[in-house]
DNA sequence: ATTCTGACAGCAA
DNA sequence: TTTGCTGCCAGAA
């Protein structure tokens, strides 16, 4: 892959199944560098400048805090994504988060091994 | 080339 | 449970 590290980071992004939650710091770890979360959500922050789209209102950090709400233009419009896919968002908070944690290091290993 | 910033994560209090 | 400090990586000026 000669991508770049952004590029990963979108395909991995757009992998994650609607009704679910990521964090940066899984995604950091399924690329490689569990120590460069912060480049993760960078990258988020550039995917507004792709032309496909990414669901980044499906990342939020560890703490199922929506850090990146205020990325979106419009404070709650990220809240309001998650709502409208089915994840229960209660001031900017993802309610049972690890419930909607999807684990790219897990999910697609187990390859729908329950 | 150097310096700063940034949508984070882990640990300690 | 939250808050504060530190460490990491990549991009921009």
């Amino acid at each position: 892959m000669d991508e770049d590290f952004f590029q990963r980071v979108y395909e991995l992004v757009r992998l994650i199944p609607r009704g679910r939650v990521s964090t940066y710091g899984a995604i950091a770890s399924y690329l490689g560098s569990n120590r460069s979360a912060r480049v993760v959500g960078w990258a988020m922050n550039a995917s507004f400048s792709k032309d496909e789209y990414v669901p980044a209102h499906r990342i939020v950090n560890r703490k199922g805090l929506l850090s990146g709400k205020q990325h979106f233009g419009t404070a709650g419009l990220m809240a309001q994504l998650l709502k409208n896919e089915g994840v229960e968002v209660k001031d900017d908070r993802v309610l049972d988060f690890k419930a909607c944690f999807w684990d790219p290091n897990k999910e697609l290993q187990a390859n729908g091994s329950v």
